[in-house]
DNA sequence: TTAGGGCTAGCA
DNA sequence: TGCTAGCCCTAA
């Protein structure tokens, strides 16, 4: 699948209200670039709201908000002050939360302390990061004295910091998802619709492969580098038959401004020396430069007409071997089929006496062919000396040892029972995803389903259900 | 990718 | 020898 769309499909559907199990399945199916910061923001409030929705508060909240900051200061934008207040209270809880788990966790408190808030927020406010607030100051000096003193320990398990984190995360989470714009399929459709297209109207929607990934934030420092000078239209049909063009940096620009509609290539003076500078060099290349197409045509027709000539004037042997010799030499697929056929039936007497074979070797047999490279005719053959070579692959038939050989790669898997694990775990996937979906289900469990193909879920759940 | 027919290895 | 779980092949 083009990355593109899968982007596309990924951040439209991490904003839909569905399982994580098959966001994660998403993410692990679909081909995905590294350079997609809008994606990542996304993943990573993904996740956060993951843990918000559980009433759970981690350090891998601290962690996405952190990553998420990152992303904020690669992209040029500010911080939200609802994610400095969220930020704060997560790493409140992270740290109450030891020591509200009793006596024997006062030692891991005293730790976490110092990991959460010594080491990682300590080292922020030296680098100045975008999450420290005059209020993580603050709470950092509490924090603190609270190591020393009985009566702050008990100031700070009085408050309800778990509460306070999630309500935090959830305003910073409104507030995010506000600040980015719908995903690309939303907004595409969005403006489809406005522009008074039908639904049928999507098949007929060109999407060249330049378009960039994710490329329609507010932001340019979200188009990679390269690829900001060739940017490639989206064309959309209109109702009157005329196409609109929609650039992936102009798409960018309606996120910020959708009064704003015609759009073209960066019509900078730059660009346009560039782009004359290319057409230039092209057109030198293509004077210099003889097209191999039209030689390699022409070959090709040469080596038609000469395989032509030569099945015509081809004479069938007397003995059935030289038949199906003459099968397996042919390029002939219809050809291989026929005379196969007509040698099982010469040698029909003979091969009812005979055990009949198992189907691999019964497959085997009849596909017993290899590939060749190397030049089966004679150097200074007269009659094809003026002929055109081209080094072809051709077929030839194996010796029994060789079919042995090649059987053996062909071999049966070892049967390997199924474990109650796997029963246990196929029953429970069946049951919540359904039948039928065993490509799904092998990917949503593929540590359990080590060696397993979707084709064994199938038949083991076959067997299951006899 | 899935469904279903058919084959095979392993076991009682 | 018969049964069956697991595996393979092929059509749709």
């Amino acid at each position: 699948m083009d990355i593109r769309i899968a982007h596309w499909i990924v951040e439209f559907m991490i904003l839909q209200p569905i399982e994580d199990c098959v966001v994660n399945t998403l993410l692990y199916v679909l081909p995905l670039s590294d350079n997609d910061l809008r994606l990542k923001k996304a993943i990573l409030l993904r996740r956060i709201s993951s843990e918000v929705s559980n009433g759970s508060v981690s350090e891998r909240v601290l962690e996405s908000l952190e990553r998420i900051e990152e992303l904020e200061y690669m992209e040029g934008n500010s911080i939200l002050e609802s994610m400095k207040e969220a930020y704060c209270a997560v790493a409140v809880d992270c740290t109450v939360r030891l020591l509200r788990e009793g006596p024997g966790k006062r030692a891991d408190y005293f730790d976490s302390v110092k990991r959460t808030w010594m080491a990682r927020i300590g080292k922020m406010i030296s680098g100045k990061a975008g999450l420290v607030s005059e209020q993580l100051k603050e709470t950092l000096a509490q924090i603190e004295a609270t190591k020393w003193s009985a009566t702050g320990c008990q100031n700070v398990l009085n408050k309800d910091t778990r509460n306070d984190a999630l309500r935090l995360l959830k305003i910073f989470l409104n507030e995010a998802r506000e600040a980015m714009f719908p995903s690309f399929l939303e907004f595409t459709a969005e403006k489809m619709n406005e522009m008074g297209l039908e639904k049928n109207d999507f098949s007929s929607v060109s999407i060249p492969d330049q378009v960039g990934l994710g490329q329609r934030a507010a932001s340019s420092t979200l188009v990679p580098e390269g690829d900001k000078n060739s940017e490639m239209p989206i064309n959309i049909p209109t109702e009157d038959g005329k196409k609109v063009m929609l650039h992936s940096s102009s798409i960018a620009r309606m996120g910020v401004d959708t009064a704003c509609n015609k759009y073209d290539c960066l019509p900078t003076p730059e660009v346009s020396k560039i782009q004359e500078a290319l057409k230039s060099s092209t057109s030198d290349l293509q004077t210099l430069v003889k097209d191999p197409l039209l030689d390699a045509l022409h070959i090709a027709e040469t080596v038609l007409s000469n395989t032509a000539r030569e099945n015509m004037n081809h004479k069938p042997s007397e003995e059935n071997q030289d038949k199906v010799d003459a099968a397996v030499s042919s390029h002939d697929n219809e050809g291989i089929v026929e005379v196969q056929a007509k040698n099982s039936n010469i040698g029909n007497q003979s091969y009812q006496n005979m055990p009949r074979p198992s189907l691999m070797e019964r497959n085997s047999t009849a596909r017993t062919y290899e590939w060749d490279d190397a030049q089966d005719r004679p150097e200074g053959s007269s009659s094809h000396s003026e002929k055109v070579h081209l080094p072809s692959p051709k077929k030839r038939s194996l010796s029994p040892l060789k079919k042995y050989e090649t059987m053996k790669f062909a071999r049966r898997r070892k049967t390997k029972r199924w474990s109650s694990l796997e029963e246990e775990t196929l029953r429970a996937a069946v049951e919540k995803y359904g039948r039928g979906n065993w490509k799904f289900i092998l990917i949503s469990y593929r540590d359990v389903f080590e060696e397993r193909t979707e084709v064994d879920l199938k038949d083991k759940w076959r067997n299951m259900t006899r």
